[in-house]
DNA sequence: AAGAGCATGTAAGCTGTTACATGATTAT
DNA sequence: ATAATCATGTAACAGCTTACATGCTCTT
């Protein structure tokens, strides 16, 4: 019976649950391949030749997710014998892997998402209306918009009450944090006017 | 004789060099403790209450790195015993630690930081100003400036190129990106001026 | 008495980075 | 021949997250 169960911190992380779940970089593995069946090799060269941020593209990274996400069903690879060139292992999406992929995709846009995992967030737009379809993209980019707003303001609230004391390089770095925030939210705005006009194109 | 030395692919990381050698974590906290002396539960505090974007209050985040840093030589630590509550161990920067932390300070500006790890400088440009003064935080703004210049183009060629073949959402994902370059582009560029004002106040 | 806040830490486990290993083909 | 490209992996190691352990004080 642990006594201390209650903290006063709640530890600023996303839930990983750590283990047998998919990790980022094993989502963002499942949508490239939902997008196009790829080798391990394939999706290197992605990473690195493309502006895809944040993830390296080590092999030491790559290879064991792969095989992890292979191992649990959710990709299946075949190997193609190849004239001449070293054998590739094509991976493809499986159903199961495609409802996994789904099911990420379709969590809720949470504010502390916002905060800390904004680059997540894009990520998971980015595959969002491939996937789901416009409907979805526009439930997205509504929600992120109104937690963007939220998030500049208490940006904004943080700066006029501690902005003065703090000194001019701390304030300055804050203003661009905040700047950046805005910058999202222009953005989402004019996303989601972008989705509406596509809608009544169609309607 | 490793024959396969020289290949395709530079991960894409930044050269962390592990072992030894300070980490982000620690830089942000010999940044901390060197505006202001403090304890892991003061520092703790800091992450779990202001914007400081994506660190943890974890404690096994925090507790460990302080205490390589002081096995280090880069912080001492010193037991205040407190009528009542538990005692606190509060840590100060030492002057090899000082020298660390303006040698990281002064490292110059890359175009892959500006890309991959734009919030690490961020870091860095806040505590550049306490740290090594007025001067030198204009160099870097000016050193930024220009990277971002050179990566927002770049952005927008491969938006030019790519874009009309990509799926809706993920160019405008990409967009999204891109205005948050901007962003810091337009942030870096007042923050110059900024800086010019407060030296023509001084001469 | 219970719970929240103060305060410091440790242990298990997963992930990613670096570096190494391997080996075939194509261009110089 | 030599180097570069295609292609897949493994091993060592360090870091972070989660969760647990501990124990004091102050408020309700």
């Amino acid at each position: 019976m642990p006594h201390g169960a209650c903290q006063t911190f709640r530890y600023n992380t996303l839930r990983t649950m750590q283990g047998r779940e998919i990790n980022l970089l094993g989502y963002l593995l499942l949508g490239l391949i939902q997008q196009k069946a790829a080798s391990g090799y394939d999706l290197r060269k992605i990473f690195s030749g493309t502006p895809m941020g944040r993830f390296s593209d080590s092999p030491g990274a790559i290879y064991p997710a792969l095989a992890k996400l292979e191992g649990a069903g959710l990709l299946a690879g075949r190997v193609e014998a190849r004239r001449g060139l070293r054998q590739r292992k094509v991976l493809r999406i499986t159903r199961t892997g495609l409802s996994e992929l789904k099911a990420w995709l379709k969590r809720p846009v949470e504010l502390d998402d916002v905060v800390r995992k904004l680059d997540v967030l894009m990520l998971r737009f980015a595959f969002l209306g491939n996937v789901l379809g416009d409907d979805a993209a526009r439930r997205f980019l509504r929600q992120l918009e109104a937690h963007l707003k939220t998030h500049v303001a208490s940006l904004k609230e943080f700066l006029e009450g501690h902005g003065p004391a703090m000194p001019v390089s701390g304030r300055l770095a804050l203003e661009s944090g905040a700047m950046g925030y805005e910058a999202q939210l222009r953005w989402a705005s004019r996303a989601v006017v972008a989705y509406e006009r596509l809608k009544e194109k169609v309607t």
